[in-house]
DNA sequence: ATTATCTATATCAGGTTGATATATGTAATC
DNA sequence: GATTACATATATCAACCTGATATAGATAAT
């Protein structure tokens, strides 16, 4: 997906900062995408000066100045026009899809090189950061209040449900199997 | 995991060139990891440079020549000292790890921007796609022989395993809660 | 008072991808 | 039998993105 169409779709959910985009990659988007910071700001400032989005400085008490953007109807009709057109590309990337590139398959591809004693502690480990995962996405608690517009998203809801049902899954099939990697 | 580990690795299941190389990421490991041309040339050029790997010119009678590439005892213990050094950096990594860019979950967290009826179909044609994937990774009748050592390996097998079954599940539940995203 | 950490924006070297170039051989279509 | 399309095979490179780094104001801790 273009950075111009996520960037925006984000900023329709509400104004934000180019460091608050940053901090959702980094908190609830965190298992589906990123973008970095040299991605993020010269998006932001592009998108301004073609008018797909308008800029306030905002003066903090107590924190650095920001620069709020907020959509515009320009950015908006760009951002449904790019999803509407863009759509059908989608549909064969994502968990699975073409995009993955997972650097614990790799070990396990390669775990008969590995001593019994290091296989063991990678598993080991693995399920306990499964297990924090899954908590995570169960996780209802109170969060910052910028995030819990994302959160309240339908989609976001669909999605967790989708990944806490697959982690579960997951951890399932890995205590039950491991055994196999090694006899 | 760094390049030169990874092509060892691989050719640590047998000699290849670097086309096979490619082929392995674009058929068997192509829901986990990939690499391009311009990465697995280069990198092999610089791995028999340094006599990680040898290389024989084959002359083929029905093809193009290609460059064997055998990894030598040198290479396979560059390979097993980085796999040991770095594995505990991979646990953290994988499926719902860091490495995801799924550009599906971004249609779907955008998907009240989508009409329905694009809705519908980018939904209809996932569950097909995903089902077409759950019989790719089920199926076992005869592959081409260069690409059987692979699915021979016991890891292979664990990974097969764990994707039929997150597949599964991934397709029940969309099926069951798409419709929570029209409500 | 100094160190560490968080907020906030910005830039850039280095590395990877996706595209393209080149070449040989096979299969299909005309 | 000529042309088109496609698969095998290696190689290179512009364009892009990331991860690191720089800068800077403010708070908290030791």
């Amino acid at each position: 997906m273009q950075k111009e169409t996520l960037c925006l779709g984000l900023l329709s959910l509400g104004p934000r900062s180019g460091y608050e985009i940053k901090q959702m990659f980094e908190g609830p988007l965190s298992d589906f995408y990123s973008l970095s910071f040299g991605t993020i700001y010269p998006t932001l400032n592009n998108l301004q000066s073609n008018k797909y989005v308008s800029c306030k400085q905002h003066t903090q008490s107590k924190k650095p100045d920001k620069k709020v953007y907020t959509i515009t109807k320009k950015g908006l009709a760009l951002m449904k026009s790019n999803l509407l057109s863009d759509a059908t590309e989608y549909i064969r990337s994502g968990n699975f899809g073409d995009q993955i590139k997972s650097e614990f398959f790799l070990l396990i591809l390669f775990s008969k090189y590995l001593p019994n004693e290091m296989l063991d502690t990678v598993m080991n480990e693995r399920v306990l950061y499964l297990k924090q995962k899954l908590e995570q996405f169960k996780y209802d608690g109170p969060i910052p209040s910028e995030l819990a517009t994302l959160r309240n998203e339908k989609s976001i809801k669909f999605v967790r449900g989708l990944a806490s049902t697959l982690f579960e899954t997951g951890i399932g099939y890995v205590e039950k199997n491991r055994h196999l990697l090694k006899e």
